[in-house]
RNA sequence: GGCCCGUUCUUCUAGCGGUUCAGGAAGCCGGCCCCUCAAGCCGGUAACGCGGGUUCAAAUCCCGCACGGGUCACCA
């Protein structure tokens, strides 16, 4: 006890750097460099939505010219901080946002982990203290609860009752002596009323009169995230916080706090929400059953309880859409993801959806955020991931793909994947896509039968006899080149008087063992004339 | 409930008083192409929350209302 409570007395704590004011001169003279920061709690995942925010304040560094900060916010230090900030880095590098600043780089300015900078934050305590811009509250919490308890019984807005600055000097001093718990609290000056210039939502104003003294010390002695956050800013010359619009409140009692530590505020800037579509809900982890049942998003999620327990990933629980992880084991391509989350509450103009990282950065500014709540549309994303994989060169598709195939035991060499890539195409719209396509990687006995592409087959007049004119076709082709068989069966179905879609179903069935694909005889060229005829003489017999 | 924010097609958005009976993209529908699927191309669909002002003129400015959201912790 005693020794928690040995901050009670501010002349014997350590001293410590403390934020200092910029000087007025110095913010006139030159407009400082830009320099943002990304603040996360070691959550043990990264929020999609939350990434989309980093995203910002990295895009407004980078354009700029400026610095970008990853600073952790690890004031409850219960978890493993380490490995439940694994994640959060990974997101960041496979995304390729690099940070100048920061946790695992290090800085002017460190350290980075706010469970690093106790004596920052109580140095702070301090001066405030001394200046008497906070002040010591000895109500303890059950006597707090009962305040608030009675405003909210009343109708009353709750106002913290000031019954310490109450105390007189001496009973201040035997309560201080007996080592008795108190928070330290911020004095709000409640004749003042607060405005900041939101960089997205311009004005905003507070009246100062209505709202609680803040605790910024807790009686153990921690730091609250709100203080904490701000001397961090303070002390770090952060110019501009770029964060999620559920902070905007909070920004007044900042904005206070900033002016008591004798520091400029930085610029705000409140980005809108991202929400599921058709909601105006936040996009949380939470309510996975509902989004999962959003049109917009069911194709994710759909899609991740296909390909996950392939890979041993689990499935759309486990690793669901509102985590960037999703999108990384999924295969989709970094520039995608860049692309749908810029073009969530920002865009360049009236027309540019299609844009590359540098075109981001170049146009990115402020002021073209939008105000209101974005909904994360799965079809959009999807379609922007499309273009990017579209326009990929074959290299990379070729090294995206391979992890897919070792990962479920059908290796392909590069060769092998340069003839097949191609022909599959723009069908590729995601590396786990290829997973799709185990005709061209498994061996012929493996090689299933669509259940349903089958029934229909068998109930075609003349399949076997078709499948067994086809094979002889084959097997007296010169070669299995598309354009040699191309018109060799077009020319049979010709003769024997069949339209091409009658021919053409059962000789895809028994070759890909589905009843959709790339081009036939692509498909044919690739899969070679042994595998074909091996895979018909399958076909015939299960007819 | 107090305070704060928001409201243009199903979705993402353009629009900052006239050039817009509102433009682009995704979706959806139809067509072309075609061995299927995908892509591509062509066409179609569909919006300024409501009510008052201001103005010659309002999606755009002002005021109400409604609806939605956020926030009110010794959480972050």
């Amino acid at each position: 006890m005693r020794e928690l409570h040995r901050w009670a007395n501010p002349t014997t704590w350590p001293t410590a750097p403390i934020p200092t004011a910029r000087t007025e001169t110095a913010r006139m003279t030159s407009p400082r460099p830009v320099r943002t920061r990304f603040a996360p709690s070691p959550t043990g995942y990264m929020h999609i939505g939350g990434m989309r925010t980093a995203f910002f304040c990295w895009l407004w560094a980078r354009h700029t010219g400026g610095t970008f900060i990853l600073r952790i916010d690890d004031t409850d230090q219960e978890r493993n901080v380490s490995e439940a900030l694994q994640p959060i880095f990974r997101a960041f590098r496979w995304l390729g946002l690099d940070w100048d600043e920061g946790a695992e780089k290090g800085g002017p300015y460190a350290p980075y982990y706010q469970s690093q900078r106790s004596d920052i934050y109580r140095a702070a305590i301090k001066k405030l203290l001394i200046e008497g811009q906070a002040f010591k509250d000895f109500d303890p919490p059950e006597v707090v609860q009962q305040d608030r308890a009675e405003a909210e019984a009343a109708k009353r807005n709750y106002v913290n009752i000031r019954r310490s600055l109450e105390l007189t000097p001496e009973k201040f001093a035997e309560l201080e002596a007996a080592g008795t718990p108190f928070v330290v609290r911020l004095l709000v000056p409640r004749d003042q009323s607060v405005t900041i210039h939101d960089a997205v939502r311009g004005e905003v104003t507070w009246d100062c009169g209505t709202m609680p003294d803040p605790v910024l010390m807790r009686s153990n002695g921690s730091f609250l995230y709100n203080f904490a956050s701000v001397v961090d800013d303070a002390a770090m010359e952060i110019t501009h916080i770029i964060r999620a619009e559920e902070h905007l409140t909070n920004t007044c009692v900042q904005t206070l706090l900033f002016r008591a530590l004798g520091s400029e505020p930085p610029v705000f800037a409140h980005i809108p929400f991202i929400t599921a579509p058709g909601s105006t809900k936040k996009l949380s982890k939470r309510d996975l059953d509902k989004l999962r049942n959003t049109p917009a998003l069911k194709k994710l999620f759909d899609r991740a309880d296909e390909v996950f327990p392939k890979l041993g990933l689990g499935d759309s629980k486990s690793l669901s859409p509102v985590m960037v992880e999703y999108y990384e084991k999924m295969g989709y391509l970094p520039v995608g993801i860049l692309n749908a989350l810029a073009r969530l509450g920002w865009s360049l103009d009236d027309k540019t959806e299609i844009m590359d990282l540098e075109t981001i950065v170049k146009h990115f500014t402020l002021d073209r955020i939008v105000k209101s709540s974005a909904g994360f549309d799965g079809d959009k994303l999807q379609s922007l991931q499309a273009h990017w994989m579209n326009v990929l060169p074959l290299p990379e598709k070729i090294a995206g793909v391979k992890p897919y195939l070792e990962q479920v035991g059908w290796p392909a060499d590069d060769t092998h994947l340069a003839k097949i890539l191609p022909g599959i195409a723009d069908r590729l719209k995601v590396f786990s896509d290829i997973l799709d396509y185990a005709e061209f990687f498994v061996s012929d006995d493996a090689l299933a039968f669509d259940a349903k592409a089958l029934e229909k087959i068998r109930t075609q007049p003349q399949a076997r006899e078709i499948v067994a004119s086809l094979k002889k076709l084959l097997t007296e082709a010169p070669d299995v080149e598309a354009a040699t068989i191309d018109p060799l069966v077009h020319q049979w179905a010709e003769s024997q008087g069949l339209k091409m879609g009658q021919v053409v179903a059962p000789l895809r069935l028994g070759v890909t063992g589905r009843s959709v694909g790339i081009g036939l005889f692509d498909a044919i060229a690739l899969i070679g004339k042994d595998s074909c005829l091996h895979r018909l003489t399958r076909l015939e017999q299960t007819l």
